[in-house]
DNA sequence: CTGAAAGCGCTTACAG
DNA sequence: CTGAAAGCGCTTACAG
């Protein structure tokens, strides 16, 4: 019985490789490498034949194929971006503003970047593992919020990043800012326009964040002369659903007691979740009390009145964020000295908007 | 002379590879990768092999090589999601909605995610081309705005499925949405609630979008016997500036005229614009006029009062971008026949909340 | 049930 | 100035 033809399958359209544009040029495939791809020896060729080589380029529409070189040069070009993602997408004006700079930055510099969603830390601090198998040659982590105990555990062979991690991660760059300074000037600012019951809505105890912002917020009112009350600082966290809860149940509590002044949010969303907290109970901001965000995000602009906040250079952070990482990615390929690093703090910048009423006019 | 021993440079701590894991074992490379990689063929080893072979995987740290692993299965599994960024920000809260959908289902089908960002479709369509490298087995156009004629350049070699395009692009599959019916739902809405007098904050005419939007607001006035009046359409954008701007313009130049009832938005972004353009003229909303968005994007939460608004199920869409595109590959990968694929349509819906005053209790 | 071989498309020494 | 060879780490036929 007579062999059948294979019927062609798989009829896909290869693409063209070096060694077609070689041919085509009447060169070596190295050649064509030399011209199209590597920048160092391209000098070796003369110009006659990198005329030709690029032309049988255009010709067999050449594009360098991404997986063989990055198994050749051991190095994908590829960032690794892991933050967190809730469901509500809460977190995810702070990450945005982050990401912008990253995706920038990591373009600037000829870099992809892929992104990998957790929905807990601690919980989901494992599958980082598995992104770590080298379809990155380098992690950021964006607001990372670990244990000492898991930032043990971090996989090994992967360089890596973090942003606003909540605690210093042994051997990984911590990228923050001035937080205590930027509380500190926007509770300021409320003092001077005449406030000084002011609530502090709080973020969890234990992160760096959290108590940098408290921390600041102390500093301003003894340095006025107002004394510290911890009934007047409510732990909530970062995200609007929590704040909004944690003031509608302060404000019912405390039905009896004289209104805040103000309200000194801990983050944007935290404000926003307030802000509805406090139409709710009828105030009106800032007539009947005022509201202040951290972070300056988008939300601190769609809010009605926007937001007095504190800008922090998240976009700015983001971009510092992958130059640091290619730099680590550049010792752990080379010379392995790795000095422990410091981390690197951004000054903030207090925002001045609608939000707060100025109590002197009154 | 005796030859120097060459110094060790490069120092870099390798990863365990297949061949280890194999000697480790006792056993071939292959077998190592098909029991660790290679769900087929994994049958075919005996149990006790596959432990001692799990057993050295584990002892090594195995991972393997994604590069490697491209290459020889001539797929990245990854995508490519290419979408605008804008210094402001402003349409990113739409492509978070999206992207998250995108991203988890990437993961759930074991796909990495990158992405590609533009400042204008038209003008950076070109460097498209340049992703389309083999770095992706297919790319998401999320809100692209092309001409028809750009739209004949695509890339080739790479399968395309776009998200809410404003013009269909020939061979690739259109993820879409009802904002017709979203739109006069709405609109109907207001109109039982006692609203007559409706402008329409529009998006850019010859947008697909836009025009559902202004179709759906004109069969809903027709459906009331209100007439269609032209001057109360008001062509903008879909950013927050532009409609904060095209407002304020609007109540400027036609303050004889009596205040309009409500104003019908084309996004929540461009809600928001307005609202602050009302607040400032010292409009109350809902008060003295109601305001809508479109979308249901975190914006529309964030603003005091919420808006009423067209919930479009953007994180579902993401998802479907990428079922599709994952089965526009494996076509692509096999037969190649490849039939003309209709746009698919998602549902809307009216979600309501503060913003809109109810007319018939005044 | 298991292994030796070839190949994916590139780059990097090494020769000429 | 240019080319032949080896190798990156994996998978996929093909033998046994």
């Amino acid at each position: 019985m007579p062999k059948m033809p294979r019927p062609a399958k798989r009829r896909v359209i290869r693409a063209a490789t070096l060694a077609d544009v070689g041919r085509e040029a009447g060169v070596s495939a190295m050649a064509a490498s030399a011209v199209l791809n590597g920048a160092r020896t391209s000098s070796r060729i003369s110009t006659e034949t990198r005329e030709r080589i690029l032309a049988a380029a255009k010709k067999l529409r050449y594009r360098p194929n991404a997986a063989a070189r990055a198994l050749a040069e051991r190095k994908m070009n590829t960032l690794g971006v892991a933050a967190l993602f809730d469901e509500s997408g809460e977190l995810n004006h702070y990450f945005l503003e982050v990401f912008n700079g990253v995706i920038e930055a990591a373009a600037h510099h000829n870099q992809n970047t892929t992104v990998f969603t957790l929905h807990d830390w601690e919980q989901d601090f494992g599958r980082l593992n598995g992104f770590c198998d080298g379809r990155i040659d380098g992690l950021i982590l964006i607001g990372p919020i670990i244990s000492r105990e898991t930032a043990k555990h971090l996989p090994e062979h992967t360089p890596f990043v973090a942003l606003h991690a909540n605690v210093p991660i042994p051997g990984v760059l911590n990228i923050e800012s001035d937080e205590e300074a930027g509380a500190y000037q926007i509770v300021r600012h409320m003092i001077e326009l005449g406030h000084r019951r002011i609530l502090h809505l709080a973020g969890l105890s234990g992160l760096l964040g959290a108590e940098r912002r408290l921390n600041g917020y102390r500093r301003a009112l003894a340095e006025a002369g107002i004394p510290f009350s911890s009934s007047l600082v409510v732990e909530a966290g970062f995200g609007s659903a929590v704040a909004k809860r944690a003031i509608a149940t302060w404000l019912k509590k405390n039905r009896k007691e004289p209104l805040p002044d103000a309200v000194f949010c801990a983050t944007d969303l935290a404000a926003v979740g307030c802000l509805e907290a406090l139409a709710e109970a009828g105030l009106r901001v800032p007539d009947d009390i005022s509201v202040t965000g951290f972070d300056d995000t988008l939300a601190a602009r769609t809010t009605v009145p926007q937001l007095t906040t504190v800008r922090q250079p998240l976009r700015a952070m983001g971009i510092k964020a992958v130059e640091c990482l290619l730099a680590r990615i550049q010792q752990h390929q080379g010379k392995a000295d790795h000095t422990e690093p410091k981390p690197l703090v951004f000054p903030v910048e207090l925002v001045v908007r609608g939000s707060v009423c100025d109590l002197r006019k009154k």
